[in-house]
DNA sequence: AGCACGCCGACT
DNA sequence: GTCGGCGTGCTC
């Protein structure tokens, strides 16, 4: 029987496959897999076959225009692996296919690929392993005794970084460690025709090694058999764009469906993959080492309000006692401090309260757009109090800090010293320093830029952020810092018996661990529930609150499950971002696969609006 | 997504 | 009358 009917999908947001005839002359080279030319609409567009048949129900049936590609750039196992993947991340199978290619295959640039080597992948036996290395070095004689292992029985390897910075790093290491394949280089910054080109390497099998960010998972091994995830809890392996995909939960997926190692590596794993280890059995390699962390210490800023509040300072009186020792003795400070921007917490300048939504334990934060007090999670919102709640003695303090104030201060109390700030402005810095006033870009040095104290002043900033990740962070934040301190670290706190800050100073992981799951647990957040967004936008204010609580209404009448759970809309934060107006709807559910039935079903039922732009975040 | 079709208000 | 605003629906 003639298959003359090729099944297309196209990179937009539809989930229609469609069917085109396929011209006689190419019957016999059209391939699944393959880009072909279609006429869509009045315009032709690339499209992707994903089957090939005899007949088709449609009636109006148009012609394919041209072949592309001669071989597939996808095989039968992959296109499993990406109808996984859309499916989780409630995407079309086109647009799926589209995030796992290159820029420049969208558009129907020419690519050169050999015939296919019959493989056989072996299913379902993957191994995961952990690997908690402190010193940052331990680590890599595990990564090269597997990639050699792997490269020795012809399989391919795919690391990962969470920084375009941390490539070269890494092709130097795999250089010393004696490795001489030949390295593909995956990163979405390079230009189409380059990601074109290392693409093709790996998919004409004449490299078994990818080396990349985020979208280096999209790697086209036939041959994969291990995947090394290098800082495994970096926020920067999740997409913020559709579809919001996670890389680490990508590779567990391509895990799941072919027999590849993981290996997971981080000096703070992520609570999802730390629970995952341990509820499964999985390799867990804790490597203490003979780097110890730092000492630190912290400082109760409730102790000493009085006399900060007297001199006005954000280094209190113990961390410039501390500092100047330091600096006498010709060593480095490095001040950090959480966000360049402000800090938007409210706490009784008296008992220091902050206050907290009573059904999320996630703190209030003051809107000063909106003048309230809000939570994230439940739309739960109150006016400003201006007296404490809990002492009825003070008045609440709506606090804000910033580098720049700190950077004055610093160069106040040290006139002689070379004050020099690190922020996302200003870059990695060169010069030398003696006070290095950082942010978070500091984490992002990885590990060249060393001091012998290093003081946390706004860790409570980190704290009370508006995300159910923020002791999590905190505790993460804490240790990372360790590791860059020679001597010790000093951490002022309105919140010194906080279980994030206690166990990071006891260096006590298990008891973090345990005590976040078991609070993350109770509040049904992951990795127990999954949380996924609606997030809806648009110009006019008016347009995005209707078209949000409309939606939210449907999805309530259409829920009949117990294990999902519909929150109200609630204001993004920022709530205006590029003159668009951004509301979002919380779902948590337990089951993916349900939860994205049901937003699917009201999405449909809802029907679309103009002006509305509506995108779902899968596990945010 | 992006584009055509179609149905109401403001205007030469 | 008809120009254009945007709401609706479809793309093999």
């Amino acid at each position: 029987m003639k298959r003359n009917i090729a099944n297309v999908v196209v990179g937009l947001p539809i989930e229609t496959i469609f069917d085109y005839l396929i011209p006689d002359e190419l019957v016999n080279r059209i391939k699944v897999g393959c880009r072909v030319w279609v006429p869509f609409r009045e315009k032709r567009k690339v499209g992707y076959i994903v089957g090939l048949n005899a007949f088709s129900s449609f009636k109006k049936i148009k012609w394919v225009i041209s072949l592309i590609d001669e071989e597939p750039i996808f095989d039968k196992d992959y296109l499993r692996f990406l109808k996984n993947f859309n499916t989780y991340y409630s995407c079309s199978l086109g647009e799926a296919i589209e995030t796992s290619l290159p820029i420049g295959l969208k558009s129907g640039m020419n690519v050169l690929l050999n015939k296919p080597i019959a493989y056989e992948n072996e299913k379902n036996n993957s191994s995961i392993k952990l690997i908690q290395d402190f010193s940052g070095k331990k680590k890599w004689e595990i990564f090269f005794k597997e990639i050699l292992d792997c490269l020795r029985v012809k399989g391919a390897v795919i690391f990962l970084v969470p920084e375009v910075l941390y490539i070269p790093f890494v092709l130097n290491k795999l250089k010393d460690a004696g490795v001489k394949d030949v390295v593909a280089v995956f990163n979405r910054k390079l230009s189409p025709n380059r990601q074109a080109i290392e693409w093709q390497k790996v998919k004409n099998g004449v490299v078994n090694i990818a080396i990349g960010t985020r979208s280096a998972i999209f790697a086209p091994f036939k041959n994969l058999k291990l995947i090394i995830i290098d800082e495994e809890d970096s926020p920067s392996y999740k997409q913020q764009q559709m579809p919001f995909y996670h890389a680490r939960d990508v590779a567990l997926m391509r895990a799941k469906l072919n027999r590849i190692n993981l290996i997971l590596a981080s000096p703070t794993p992520s609570i999802e993959i730390y629970h995952l280890v341990k509820k499964n059995r999985f390799k867990f390699l804790f490597l203490k080492d003979e780097k110890q962390l730092a000492p630190i210490k912290v400082i109760d800023m409730a102790r000493f309000s009085y006399e900060n509040r007297k001199r006005n300072q954000i280094i209190s009186l113990p961390l410039e006692i501390r500092m100047r020792k330091i600096l006498q003795d010709a060593g480095k400070v490095i001040i950090f401090i959480n966000r360049k921007g402000f800090s938007n917490i409210v706490r009784c300048k008296k008992c220091n309260l902050t206050l907290k939504c009573s059904r999320c334990n996630a703190s209030l934060t003051y809107h000063f757009d909106k003048k309230k007090l809000l939570c994230r999670f439940c739309n739960y919102q109150i006016e400003p109090l201006l007296l404490c709640p809990n002492c009825n003695a003070s008045y609440m303090r709506y606090s804000v800090m910033g580098t720049e104030t700190l950077e004055s201060e610093a160069s106040r109390l040290f006139p002689d010293k070379k004050v020099r700030r690190l922020d996302k402005e200003t870059g990695i810095i060169k010069d030398k320093f003696d006070i290095l006033i950082s942010t978070q870009m500091i984490l992002k040095s990885y590990n060249l830029i060393f001091a012998d104290l290093i003081g946390v002043v706004a860790i409570d900033s980190a704290l009370n952020r508006l995300d159910f990740r923020a002791a999590e962070k905190t505790f993460s934040l804490l240790i990372k810092l360790s590791q860059l301190a020679k001597q010790e670290i000093i951490v002022q706190t309105h919140n010194p018996k906080h279980y994030s800050i206690l166990s990071a100073a006891e260096k006590d992981f298990p008891h973090f661990y345990k005590k976040e799951l078991r609070e993350r647990r109770s509040l049904g957040f992951p990795p127990f529930r999954h949380f996924i967004f609606i997030m809806v936008r648009g110009k006019r204010l008016e347009a995005v609150k209707n078209f949000s609580f409309s939606l939210h209404e449907t999805l309530k009448r259409l829920n009949k499950s117990k294990d999902i759970e519909i929150y109200e809309p609630l204001a993004d934060i920022p709530d205006k971002l590029r003159g668009s107006f951004r509301w979002q709807i919380l779902i948590k559910g337990k089951i993916i696969k349900k939860t994205n039935q049901l937003i699917k079903n009201g999405l449909r039922l809802q029907g679309k609006k103009s002006g509305i732009i509506v995108v779902v975040n899968v596990d945010i």
